[in-house]
DNA sequence: TATAATGTTTGAAC
DNA sequence: AGTTCAAACATTAT
């Protein structure tokens, strides 16, 4: 799951706050009991992390490919990651669901919520990113994956990014000009918006990717290469014709 | 029906 | 000792 839908799930579950875990289950291996009796403070996420802050103890989670979440309805037939049951203002007590999710418990003090480097924060910083882009000698399909960087991108986003900027993805992030870098950066951050926008009205992602999984370019209906680019080997589309290798 | 994939972490192998 | 890489996780669309 990329960021766009991460950042769905943090505004699904924020009405949560305020509201207390009275009961817990499941095969997560995590100390699942130290949140028990908890206040959920907040819910934050960046990039691709989710993070229910409670009193004393923070639960990240992280979807990978398959996680998903769900509230009073469980999957049948199969045990949760991980069960929170919260009690919601003395009414019906809400039972929140996490499946196939990576999670680990933190401190809260040592949490790093800077959201600096996700791209679909506010707080975005354009420049900071311009100068990685520039001193990085990697392909930029491996630094546009690197959370690091740009936290919330995965391999959809970038494959749509590079196209809608017209960079070949295996172009050396460092020899690719200033100006076609600023596109690139606001070509991903301007992509996860659309993503983000398309999920918030549960309009299927498909109409909107112009090279992801598809067989032509959109732009000169030449045939896509398909690739598995860089040291991420993640599967990669491009129009040879219409997108440009720095090198 | 088999395959591949919106991803990261871990730990073995080199 | 640093790096590289496969495995594990286990679902769902094609």
């Amino acid at each position: 799951m990329e960021g766009p839908g991460v950042q769905l799930i943090k505004e699904k579950l924020s009405y949560l706050k305020g509201s207390f875990v009275f009961e817990v289950s499941g095969n997560s291996k995590i100390d699942k009991e130290k949140l028990l009796g908890k206040e959920l403070l907040s819910v934050d996420s960046v990039g691709k992390q989710l993070f229910l802050i409670f009193e004393g103890v923070a639960l990240r989670v992280h979807f990978g490919m398959y996680g998903s979440f769900r509230i009073n309805n469980p999957k049948p037939d199969k045990v949760p990651r991980l069960l929170l049951r919260f009690n919601k203002d003395g009414k019906r007590p809400v039972d929140l669901y996490f499946y196939n999710t990576s999670l680990r418990l933190v401190d809260p003090r040592e949490l790093n919520l800077d959201n600096s480097v996700d791209v679909l924060s506010e707080n975005f910083d354009r420049e900071k990113a311009l100068e990685k882009i520039k001193s990085d000698e990697r392909v930029i399909s491996d630094v546009l994956l690197d959370q690091e960087i740009f936290a919330g991108i995965g391999n959809i986003i970038k494959n749509e990014a590079l196209f809608l900027a017209k960079v070949h993805p295996e172009s050396i992030s460092s020899k690719i000009p200033d100006d076609v870098a600023r596109d690139l950066i606001d070509k991903s951050v301007y992509f996860s918006q659309v993503f983000l926008e398309h999920r918030k009205k549960g309009w299927p992602l498909k109409k909107v990717l112009l090279v992801y999984n598809r067989k032509f370019c959109p732009l000169c209906d030449s045939k896509l290469k398909v690739r598995y680019v860089g040291k991420s080997r993640r599967k990669t589309f491009f129009c040879e014709k219409c997108q440009r290798l720095y090198l």
